[in-house]
DNA sequence: TAACGAACTAGCCAAATGGCTAGGTAGGGG
DNA sequence: CCCCTACCTAGCCATTTGGCTAGTTCGTTA
């Protein structure tokens, strides 16, 4: 946005390359000061805010206009709404890039948060300290960041025939919640107020979208998705 | 329980309360970091050592003999190996308290831990930056900590009925890993070339541990208390 | 040695599940 | 207006399951 007054900036004036600022958003504490360390380690980041929940992530970017945004997707208990939020940042705030840092590393999460404008995603657990500058540089410059094991992840995603995971729908998420708590049809289908055949038919979708055949199988990819 | 020492100390020429000596054990970099900065803002307080191997954990306590180890349970692929280091640690170095710092809430490893030895019990999530100086503290005195909702979780524990949580034998965790992967019990029992029945019974066995009445809840169960 | 836990096997039966076909409704977007 | 999606319902039938009882073997521990 302000690309124009920089360049018109005497070259030897110019500040030595303007510091990268960067919002944080986690609900660790620990994650946060650590993130900040690493990051303000390399002179020419600073860390200009920290949000812990969906809402003060929106406030944040609207109040700082950072250049990039650091966030874990599962923010509160709507699992779903990190997604949205990520599309809403980079839909509003065009100069804001977005780097995801998760710690649990799902197909269905990756591929939806890139779709959706993430610029990086890297995984907690294996990222190295010196990633994470390069990454935010990296990304900073137009490329697209992608953690170890989060390529080939994706990579694996564009082969198979379902270039986007079909995502489930509200209602199939509630009877697997149900089916997870070791509900049978029946009692599914008494605290829902829906027939059990209703319920069957949820399953039989869920298990098409999750690739499952067994209910016991729904419940381990709906949770390894995140989406429980 | 040194208070008897510390009153023989000329006030005057007391040490200026000797520092702590920490281990720091998290497979992350990110959590070390954030650990080791939160720490050593107060003076008092000393990270010598940091970890992200079960084994190397026990090299760093066997080399530094710290005061406290912070530990995260998860540090490899074998989901119960951190309890045995727990316990290892508590046995051979009376020294040396542990502090788990973990990011899962699940009541079984809550209370094995602590059956274990372990003298704290924090919640990655939902610790607060001071807790941490205030724990490790509060532990090197000879008390126990528990983090927010830990506490609550322990008292339901003895509460209940099962005092030690009965855990699952490998061979259980066998099984319910493959019905993790949607087979039917005829399935399992060919890729594990045993019978069938066996296979039933192990699951019988697993659901009576768990409390659980369906192989979907056993599933759920098993993942939300990182047994998988 | 006796007791114990873990692993293993067998058979029975009611209930639950998975896999299918064949519908109906309401709302949104081209 | 028609198409598409989400949501809802019904019935059929083979297979799987949950829950039980009743055993054997093996290695460790008391």
């Amino acid at each position: 946005m302000d690309r124009e007054t920089r360049s018109d900036v005497p070259l030897g004036r110019r500040m030595p390359q303007a510091t990268t600022r960067i919002v944080v958003a986690d609900r660790n504490v620990i994650t946060r000061v650590g993130l900040r360390s690493i990051l303000e380690r390399n002179t020419g980041f600073a860390v200009v805010a920290e949000a812990t929940s969906y809402d003060a992530v929106l406030d944040a970017v609207d109040e700082h206009g950072p250049d990039v945004l650091i966030i874990d997707l599962d923010l509160g208990d709507d699992t779903t709404r990190g997604l949205k939020v990520v599309e809403e940042v980079t839909d509003r705030y065009e100069s804001t890039k977005v780097l995801v840092l998760s710690n649990t590393l799902s197909e269905m999460i990756v591929v939806e948060a890139l779709r959706r404008g993430a610029n990086g995603y890297l995984c907690k657990e294996s990222v190295k300290a010196d990633e994470l500058g390069h990454g935010v540089k990296a990304i900073q410059e137009g490329e697209t960041v992608l953690g170890k094991g989060v390529g080939s992840l994706v990579a694996h995603s564009l082969g198979s025939s379902r270039l986007h995971a079909e995502h489930l729908t509200d209602r199939e998420i509630d009877v697997i919640k149900n089916v997870a708590q070791g509900l049978s049809n029946k009692q599914i289908a008494a605290v829902m107020f829906i027939s059990e055949s209703t319920i069957k038919f949820h399953l039989q979708n869920a298990s098409r979208k999750l690739g499952a055949h067994r209910r016991a199988e729904i419940v381990h990819r709906a949770t390894s998705a995140g989406l429980l």
